[in-house]
DNA sequence: ATGAAAGCGCTAACAC
DNA sequence: GTGTTAGCGCTTTCAT
């Protein structure tokens, strides 16, 4: 059997309301006595009590609860997201559902129904963007909302971003200094604000120094390790071999880099490469990887504070965006034609 | 204002146990007539009703919740598994509430008594073992518990584990077919299971083939990218340099060989080893790793399934062990000395 | 210095 | 075929 206060009340010989007062440290601002407070408060320890959440939650209509939704928690960038948001929620009191979509609609539809009767306090949301409907429910009840890693024209919300297109800008024109000409983008979701907005910088920087771009070098996708892999034996396989890939994320590029070699070719001897997202793998290779890293923690913590902020003070502040810049990592995996 | 079943009810003019039961979908069996039924179940929808979850779980004494407890969120071992726990839990409706530890005693500690707060329906937790004390406070409540990769001695409960002895010394018996006797031993925390069984494997392999072990080629430590690589250095650069490494673990693995690395040398023309866990990485370095891979996915679900089995059946099965067997990959990062 | 009572939103036993 | 009622465990207003 479960203590209740009431359990507790009646051992005590007090009431209901007493105990929770003295749990909820403001018996001396009710005057409560010590001896009493003394007795609920070694009762409680005693019995292991342990407030019942959902009874709380329903009264108070305050789960303390955050939903994150991420479309691959097995991607580094999103488990090191979860792991530094689960430990500034945590201190806060917070606890997190997670939710993986994989890239799938529906599930983050379900996902977003799941939190949504769960009466979330507030929701992380890395959205698949193909479609933008299921923002809507979150935004039409109310429940505050941190859009993270993606911006969506036109819809008024909390983001949290990093500079993509100045980013990519940075790495790509670090390419074409060091005499690259044939750069070949290798792209994630078409549909997905990221992968428009460095697509963006590539072109800029290219256009910027009067490089056209034949459209077989350009090859959006999905961001999986798959299509870096394939994109890239398929070029440098075909009769037209570029210098040099962008990759549009970390998986991608993990990718091109395994096609790279299973062509028999180096990094960068034979081939330059760099890309969007820090990972560990990336100082591991014979040559390690160029890549324009993204402030994770500092992008976790602008999450939870711009989420806390909304949910503790008020929801009438304006929207606002965390944009942070990018941080070009140079090592070793592009060649200088000069 | 979010609605609640007396709004429906009021608007459709039936009592709220009505729409509850149409909403629940028991209108046949209470012989609700297909009218009220569709005027409630069109109203529901049209206002955007969802359930209050935290009012049913006060109600129903069940929350749909399951907490995870993990060490290292952001090691891929991890983050697979929660995917896993996710996508299966996810289609029988439960939802996770995710726990990150950081090999924190206390926060497993904080973590467990939020879980509990919250009457969550059950746990997975792999825990520190640094104290098992925490365990305890979960079986004193009863509430369903498995144990993830690991094995506590005397300790009554569902585990779901791997054959970590042998698997290892299918891993270093191998080492020693291929003429190694020279074979350092990087491990874990010392008081993890696992690590006492992996190491347990080694010393039978080596045992059983009558090589001695010197005592500074066992490395206790921690599973971390650090020990691995200052175990491998040190050991590199030693005047009785080991022609062999065991990994204990994915991070591990990775420090040493990046130590390998930077101490100049090759793997496997310099120096051999095999590791505990696959991991992608494995696969990218110039020569691909050899590994003893864990059959993740179904360690997953079995823990999802035992875990269900007796949320939903009876506490009253006898707990359960599912002990998987290890896989040997055999790559290319041994050498063979014959 | 403490208690009584109401109510958060839901489900189900019992009533008619 | 549907309503009434009680109660899950908690917090807080109002009363004394």
């Amino acid at each position: 059997m479960i203590p209740t206060l009431q359990t507790i009340a009646d051992r005590v010989n007090v009431s209901r309301s007493t105990v929770s007062r003295v749990l909820n440290n403001k018996w001396k601002m009710y005057g409560i006595s010590q001896a009493t407070a003394d007795k609920i408060t070694s009762l409680a320890k005693e019995l292991h009590y342990l407030k019942n959440e959902a009874a709380r939650s329903l009264r108070e209509k305050k789960t303390f609860t955050i939903g994150v939704i991420v479309r691959d928690i097995t991607n580094p960038f999103y488990s090191q997201l979860v792991k530094f948001v689960e430990s500034a929620l945590y201190s806060k009191g917070y606890t997190i559902i997670i939710c993986n979509t994989g890239y799938d609609l529906d599930r983050e539809n379900g996902h977003i129904n799941v939190l949504l009767s769960r009466r979330v306090d507030g929701i992380i949301l890395s959205p698949i963007q193909k479609s933008i409907e299921n923002i809507f429910k979150i935004k039409d009840r109310n429940v505050p909302l941190a859009l993270f890693d993606c911006k969506i024209d036109d819809l008024e919300a909390d983001y949290i971003l990093v500079d993509n297109e100045a980013g990519t800008m940075e790495a790509v024109s670090y390419l074409i200094d060091q005499g690259h000409k044939k750069i070949v983008y290798i792209g994630g979701n078409p549909y997905d604000s990221n992968n428009r907005l460095r697509y963006a910088g590539y072109r800029n920087s290219l256009s910027l120094a009067s490089i056209s771009i034949p459209d077989h070098y350009v090859k959006h996708g999905n961001y999986s390790f798959k299509h870096g892999y394939e994109a890239a034996t398929q070029l440098l396989r075909s009769n037209d071999v570029p210098t040099a890939f962008f990759a549009a994320n970390n998986r991608i590029m993990l990718g091109a880099c395994k096609g790279i070699m299973d062509c028999g070719l180096q990094i960068p001897d034979d081939i330059s490469i760099v890309g969007f997202d820090d990972f560990e793998t990336a100082t591991m290779l014979p040559s390690p990887l160029t890549v324009i890293r993204q402030p994770l923690r500092e992008m976790a913590l602008n999450a939870v504070d711009l989420l806390l902020s909304r949910i503790e003070k008020a929801n009438n502040i304006p929207y606002m965006t965390s944009m942070l810049k990018t941080e070009f990592v140079i090592r070793n995996s592009t060649k200088n034609l000069n």
